[in-house]
DNA sequence: GTCGATCATCGAATCGCTTCGACGATGTGC
DNA sequence: GCACATCGTCGAAGCGATTCGATGATCGAC
């Protein structure tokens, strides 16, 4: 492995200068500075990650803290990990995966070791405890989703309390007079996890705002629960039109389940989804929906981590519009 | 942040003694050892990553290569992810995630900057063009899948082709004459994904040991994609009564499907599925199926790692047992 | 033509750890 | 009681980059 001193002799330089004509801290010129990456093609020179963090005090290395609990659609995690990958890299950098198993003594190990530069926490709770840790850590960080107390902490999230008004909006305007939140499972709201409360915030706030009469029902994302759900609604609400479900894995179930019970969709009733636009797209029939946009929240979070490790100044808060799409599943009533 | 130094100064002993105290690689008196130990605690003392990999030429950090290609069901890869992290903990080491949007740049420049110590490639095809690079990269590796060419590489996977050979022996025993393979995505065959083609051939094999009458067909993971094939089937091959489905988001689809075509399981029809456990237990009825064991999976691959870090010798290939679980899906006739 | 500012480059110190050889102090065998 | 291993610890030399102050060259202004 050939080390900057080599290509510092092969450039006819001092190896500061190659250091400089890499990190651009200093200016070179041109003529050498062509030298030098010449003889870095050649000799196929590449730095020495730990003798660079060793010196720079900067290991270029993010972590992902993701999460390892139930009723969080697996997809959409992925898809965000890997936004946040590319992002990264794009800001030469890399992601070090953690995952919650290590509980919070993880953190303080990537951050003491100076293994990492920064952090990106997902799934963040109301009541979280890395949160008091991520505080003590000084280390940049940002985390996807707010907690209780989120002061001086940079937050991002989808505006899911947006995305539940939009929908209600959307069924309001369409004439709906009933509509139902079918939503994640308890055990996710008993977490106190931010997206799903502030989704049901949004729904009911805007239902009351448009005199609808509503009702929020959490379920657990098997096939049978839906089933139980969709009966239950159906029973109680024989007026229900409109149907909001929140909860990626249930959106197939119970299209079937209504569809079983003889309801149409979108003749007896309009359904709009919250999730990806591409599950939104696959559905019979296609579903209106408000999108999760996984890549574009990866990617302003990475951007965000950069511009505190810049020194620049960010807001603390960060909301990703929610934006509906209409397709087949809604209609007028 | 306390540094290896004070650590010494606070335990009156040298630095290198601490140093032997961390490592092992030197006997130290207990007396010594628990002073040493006392001061690191004291001091909150944490090896800085940097100084430690420069130093001993090790990072403690292995690469793991996701795919982002279609046609793979994601929450296999993250039950997969998650065990190589924990897995990798357990043995000291931390997991730095690569996905293919930088291809084989990525593994190029983790191993040249000596920014990883292993690398996990997930996902591997028959022609991978990943194979080659890790080929010169001479860094350990393991690989998830089986490349057509896998000479001196060190491979784990899954024994498909005895998972699709145990779907027919199990109808087979069961009575049934005819059974069908539905399977991946097409593009997932033309790829050469191994998995794929092993399912299929292990299929087709026990199949016509057993006298079997069977077909394969490759299916989109959409419901739509699903209706067609099922409809397909019932008109080419009345005398169906085994069905093999080897596409996770597709069981859902296809056994809906099946019922609205008027054929019940197992009444009328034998279902077996290639699933993790967890999907096959949710469906209903419960799926027989033989589960992909992706825990398993990563926790081999890590530990013929860390084998392979230490110098010992490592298997070839490692193929993990595929067992079959009977439900509540299959029955005789 | 001289002086100070600017520019391009160099040399040396530094980052925090591991590791190797050295060296007293003990222990062992005869 | 002596020679020789063995054991526990120390000190110093790296590991491969970055960065800061210094230095000679170049330049414009007067």
């Amino acid at each position: 492995m050939a080390k900057i001193e080599d290509v510092a002799r092969h450039a006819g330089v001092a190896p500061s200068t190659v250091s400089y004509v890499l990190s651009g801290k200093r200016s070179i010129t041109e003529r050498t500075r062509q030298r030098v990456l010449r003889s870095i093609e050649v000799l196929g020179y590449q730095p020495h990650a730990g003798a660079r963090a060793l010196a720079s005090n900067r290991s270029n290395v993010v972590a992902l803290v993701v999460p390892l609990r139930t009723g969080i659609h697996v997809p959409v995690i992925m898809r965000f990990a890997t936004s946040v990958v590319i992002a990264a890299r794009e800001h030469d950098h890399d992601v070090l995966l953690l995952t919650q198993n290590e509980g919070v003594g993880g953190l303080r190990r990537v951050a003491g070791t100076s293994l990492v530069d920064a952090i990106i926490v997902m799934d963040v709770e109301l009541r979280d405890e890395r949160v008091p840790v991520l505080r003590e850590l000084r280390l940049p960080s940002v985390l996807i989703g707010f907690p209780a107390d989120a002061d001086g902490l940079t937050c991002i999230d989808l505006d899911f309390t947006a995305a539940g008004a939009a929908c209600v909006d959307h069924l309001a305007e369409l004439g709906h007079r009933r509509v139902a939140l079918i939503g994640s499972p308890p055990e996710v709201y008993a977490r106190g996890t931010g997206f799903a409360t502030r989704t049901t915030a949004g729904f009911t706030d805007a239902a009351a705002r448009h005199g609808v009469a509503a009702s929020v029902h959490p379920c657990e994302a098997t096939s049978a629960a839906a089933h139980r759900v969709v009966s239950e609604l159906l029973r109680e609400h024989p007026d229900l039109t409109g149907v909001v479900v929140h909860n990626e894995p249930l959106i197939g179930p119970v299209l079937a389940a209504f569809r079983e019970a003889g309801r149409s969709v979108p003749d007896d009733l309009s359904v709009v989804a919250i999730c990806p636009d591409e599950l939104a797209e696959h559905a019979m029939p296609a579903l209106t929906s408000v999108s999760i946009p996984a890549e574009e929240v990866g990617r302003q979070a990475v951007g965000l981590l950069m511009a505190k490790l810049a020194g620049d100044p960010v807001p603390d808060a960060t909301l990703i519009d929610a934006r509906l799409t209409v397709r087949d599943s809604t209609r007028s009533r």
